[in-house]
DNA sequence: GCCAGTCTGGCAGCAAGCTGCCAGGAGCTC
DNA sequence: GAGCTCCTGGCAGCTTGCTGCCAGACTGGC
């Protein structure tokens, strides 16, 4: 293998010098997998794929940001995110923590990201045709399951919220309203409540769709 | 970076000559991400992970094997699957195709096949930290989604079928059975016959659980 | 205390779903 | 054609789910 088909740099600043033109070369696709918002920030790479979608025509570049729910933390993440979007980029949402940044330009080019370190973070260039379809293909394989970021929004219930989960489980359990309300300790009526609530909230009109909602968002998890 | 962190091979004979011994090697972890079983067929490499296998104590060692729905095609894939997983291996299948099939071991090293070419398989192994650490993120990622084989035969059923497809729609979309029946130009109780079938083979008591399952299977797709 | 707001559970009635039974019809073999 | 199987759809009766309404209970503020 050729060596300069692989190499590594410390550091922003060292990324921006060594890499930094990749990002402008962004032609076609341009694929981020992040556990947050706070990995990319260098300021010229956000620059390079902004002016990349300004002089684009959206029909063939459009980014796609795939982020685990921690993206969502804040208010301030979350109108990033919509932002990033009204401006045509796709952005969808995994369950799973994507601790390692990645970004894939034009199946061509691949950046990983390392650890923090005191003299800052380590990343890994490379253009092994070998790993970048490799790496991929695994994105796609992720991306095929997350949820876009507005049905995430839609029904980012509190499902950290007992209560809910407790009806859930019922539901998903397959008792009927009559045991699921016993074994809950709430009347049928409330248990009834509970749930048509639960369905308005997963925007559902049957509790198969609710159903089928919550499996798609993996909820019971 | 150090050149000998990432090299490539062609051909079955190169990889298990240069590369054979990191399979003796596994300790903790085996992952494997793969299309199909025909991939990872050289013989030496499964004897390898087989001879662990016997060794290890199987509490600390199991390997996982990831899998596209294409693996069960046949039925002499499913029996190796099933043997595979008798002996303490963890089978799951993925909804997506995994062009590129995968291996990480110990979080340590990585083996990225290529595409099938007249001269063979290409295929690139490294032991980069940095891009060991986010593949391995990435099949997590995945690994998390994906359903177990077990529960994916359980309820491997004729989806294939347009007629199921259709009943699965109509009742994903909230439509009353009225609704829905008159849609498919089917009776009333023609269509809950239908319902009713497809509850029984998605093992289901209620609709919500039918969705639920029909959800986490990603069925709709 | 009194008032407002929120939550609960019973009741009642309707809508929706479920299923056993049976009558037809299509396609098949003999 | 007779006999058979498989599928369909109507009917009927039952269960389950859904919801509006109202009464009671609790909380917090004034």
């Amino acid at each position: 293998m050729r060596n300069e088909e692989v190499f590594s740099v410390r550091g922003d600043a060292e990324l921006t010098a060594r890499a930094g033109h990749l990002f402008e070369s962004a032609r076609t696709e341009f694929l981020c997998a992040a556990r947050d918002l706070k990995t990319w920030s260098q300021p010229e790479a956000r620059a390079a794929v902004r002016n990349r979608m300004r002089a684009a025509d959206h029909a063939d570049f459009t980014p796609q940001k795939l982020l685990s729910p921690v993206a969502l933390a804040d208010e301030e993440a979350r109108a990033h995110l919509w932002l990033v979007r009204s401006k045509g980029a796709l952005v969808r949402i995994s369950r799973s923590p994507l601790p390692y940044e990645t970004i894939l330009i034009d199946r061509r080019v691949m950046i990983l990201a390392g650890q923090e370190t005191p003299t800052g973070r380590e990343y890994t260039v490379t253009t092994s045709q070998i790993l970048v379809d490799g790496v991929h293909s695994l994105f796609r394989a992720i991306w095929d399951t997350a949820v876009d970021l507005e049905t995430y929004l839609r029904s980012d219930v509190p499902h950290l919220d007992a209560d809910v989960r407790m009806i859930l489980k019922a539901l998903g359990s397959g008792l009927t309203d009559e045991s699921a309300a016993r074994r809950l300790g709430v009347s049928l009526r409330t248990y009834r409540r509970r749930v048509a609530e639960l369905m308005a909230e997963l925007d559902a009109d049957s509790r198969f769709q609710a159903g089928l909602r919550a499996g798609e968002l993996g909820l019971p998890h």
